[in-house]
DNA sequence: CGCTTGCTTGGAGTGCACTCCAACTCTCTA
DNA sequence: TAGAGAGTTGGAGTGCACTCCAAGCAAGCG
């Protein structure tokens, strides 16, 4: 029965990698399409505690299994991750995370809603960077006052 | 006894101002130099609760009181309150925050470490507006994929 | 004078996102 | 075939940043 998850449109290489510099610690291997729950956690930088619970919570497809139980991760599982991972380092609450996985298994009806809920968070996404940038500025200006205090001390010290 | 900050360096209203549309609900009360800590939560957006429990924990100084021993706030404490609250919209931890207040409490020696501090913690916000940034990107990505399904399933519908 | 509203305190409680534990079973290498 | 090192589970524990509670004091108003 339907527990895979069938529509995760899956990004292009081009997108998938561009920034996030080393955030993933091990290239996904090629070759192979079953991962042990450790090496999942290599390449995702969760921890397997984190990737149990995420299955535990709904926020993963529950994930296929090894003749023997054990967890055996597909392709279609490590982008989801990548995703995931990405809505995670935008600060999204692990509640909506679970939501949209929800709609994702409801299916292609839900494709309205699930462009709302990303349009929605794109817009919050933005204004944190708004928000990040305007900070910027005052820690620049305080810095700088931190640097002319600095320099005036040690002026005043050689002059001493 | 000095727990009076004497090293809040006030940044000016140019600066002061800018971003943040309308975080801060109340403009700060000309005229007046001491505020009761619901005008400052009114001001600050923060809990009284919140800050009192800043001044417990050493993220405040110790605020001057009233002859009835309720807290006045002077503009000072607002300034210092402007900071910490821009620290904390970019996530700068709690802990870190009183290291902070607690250099500035130590007075002018310490200015070498507090521009240490300030400027790990900007390339730290530099780092995770461009993190940001390459996530919008993926953002994007996924807004048109969804649009795209969604215009196609409404042309399939109203053709039939 | 009584009532409402606002402030005080220490300490307990909450919500989030993990994170770890105990007590197993399974896989792999020598 | 033995032992090390993975993996399994439900449930309990952790750390952070608040958030609230109870009990009490103080000021202003009709």
């Amino acid at each position: 029965m339907g527990t895979a998850m069938t529509v995760i449109d899956d990004a292009p290489a081009e997108v998938r990698a561009c920034g996030e510099l080393e955030r993933q610690r091990h290239r996904r291997p090629e070759g192979r399409d079953r991962f042990t729950i450790s090496e999942v956690a290599d390449y995702t930088g969760l921890s397997a505690h984190t990737l149990r619970w995420y299955e535990r919570i709904g926020l993963m497809p529950l994930v296929d299994r090894s003749h023997t139980g054990q967890r055996r991760y597909g392709p279609r599982d490590l982008d989801w991750l990548d995703l995931v991972g990405k809505l995670r380092l935008t600060g999204m609450p692990v509640a909506d995370m679970v939501r949209f996985a929800e709609l994702v298994r409801q299916g292609e009806e839900t494709v309205a809603e699930r462009e709302r809920l990303l349009s929605a968070h794109r817009e919050d996404v933005r204004r944190r960077i708004a928000e990040l940038r305007s900070t910027l500025d005052v820690l620049d200006y305080k810095i700088d006052i931190y640097a002319d205090a600095r320099r005036r001390a040690s002026e005043g010290a050689s002059r001493t």
